[in-house]
DNA sequence: TGTACATCAGTGAACGCGCGTTCACTGATGTAC
DNA sequence: TGTACATCAGTGAACGCGCGTTCACTGATGTAC
């Protein structure tokens, strides 16, 4: 194939060639668009880990040129750069509740805190570009990300408020002190991420540095938990 | 005056109009700078508090013109925006020991917390620009610009540590333990940062229920403190 | 006190660049007959 | 099965714009004599 034919093929709509792997019935609505919407998205998390400027930093130009498709493409896709951030978001989404059903495993009490902290740490340091996002964007920045990435964490917020309820180890507290206390959990964690983020690179002397401090931070919390009592 | 006139007046170096106020002997280095540097400082915060997205969101050409000086005149002051943010940081810093003397005036412990939680949510809505810049540059963005930050906020927790020693409120904490309670207390302030900018403007009501959430996670750490015993 | 000179914070014109967006287009795939 | 047509994800050229940076300059202020 010469360089001429090679051109020439990437030039209009690219050959499908996982149509026969594709289901059976595919909407108008859905059909052939996860292609290049993901490389898209993927290419997004790439610059933005690259460049370490959130949504600020990149620009559609760059995105495309990392996905392999021309600029205009995009517009098939996206309306713009916050349309496409909106989407990086679902994939935040996807991890969020995969490292949820991670800690859930773990359903010893008494293994909680250093499995939870554990599992945490290694999410950040294995979606590094996610986590620059979340924690940038969610203060400055579009509004409506912003907004998103609230949601996002408070309904995480929720759902550890009613694991630790469901628990039964904080018999006193109400629903809005647990609330609050899982609230304190993860604002300690999200706190956490800029540094883990800027640990030097596989050096497990200072990721296990950080783990032991978290571990502390959170005996405290909970020892200031089973020491609340209701006003 | 004609319009002419004014336009020609704003050629070159303008006449020095406070220069008798100035103190006697100025060294070369610091000779009629504070002008438009500060002028700089300043319109870089107005422009950072107009667009929220941090110093990815600012452009030399923009704040030059909000400076009222033309582009090429920043290079007089800075060598790139990295360095007019570091220098913006340096507002934040006095801010930052502003806000801490302002705490110490409330020995009294019992009301410390809830004086506390007034002071800090009074100096984010006062100083909104600045904390969205802490905020924000604290993770990505410009290496330099973070490490800076994460100075600042450091010598913000020992000092807060060093007080509550001085205290002498919890004798059974080591000073690594009361290192990282104040990291703690710090950790929870700076997380509730997005969410006091993002209150809707000037309503009384919600910025107490902030104020009320923010005494009770506080509440709940010194009470895990108190009952804390050195391993 | 005047005068000549050095300093240096300001200026506008000009540059090349990457940006987002529009436009008319192409051609592979899916579908109706 | 073959044919005509609709759909739509892709294309490259072109646009105007704001950007950072360079350059030679200007002229007020400070200083040495």
């Amino acid at each position: 194939m010469s360089r001429e034919d090679k051109k020439k093929s990437r030039r209009g709509r690219p050959p499908k060639e996982e149509a026969k792997a594709e289901e059976g019935k595919e909407t108008k609505a859905t059909r052939g668009r996860g292609d290049t919407r993901q490389h898209l998205i993927d290419a997004a998390l790439q610059r933005v880990e690259a460049d370490q400027s959130g949504m600020a930093g990149i620009s559609l130009r760059e995105v495309t040129k990392a996905a392999g498709v021309s600029p205009t493409a995009f517009y098939r896709h996206f309306s713009d750069l916050e349309e496409l951030g909106m989407a990086v978001l679902e994939e935040s989404s996807d991890m969020l509740r995969r490292m949820l059903r991670d800690v859930r495993k773990a359903p010893n009490p008494a293994e909680m805190i250093t499995k939870s902290t554990d599992i945490f740490i290694r999410y950040v340091l294995e979606n590094r570009a996610i986590w620059l996002l979340l924690s940038r964007e969610r203060v400055g920045g579009s509004a409506r990300i912003r907004a998103a990435i609230r949601n996002q964490i408070s309904s995480f917020v929720t759902e550890l408020a009613s694991d630790l309820r469901l628990m039964n180890v904080l018999p006193q507290m109400t629903q809005t002190d647990l609330q609050r206390l899982a609230n304190m959990v993860i604002s300690l964690a999200i706190n956490a991420v800029p540094d883990i983020l800027d640990l030097p690179q596989e050096q497990p002397r200072e990721i296990e540095e950080m783990k032991i401090n978290m571990d502390s931070q959170l005996e405290i919390l909970i020892l200031g938990a089973v020491n609340w009592k209701p006003s």
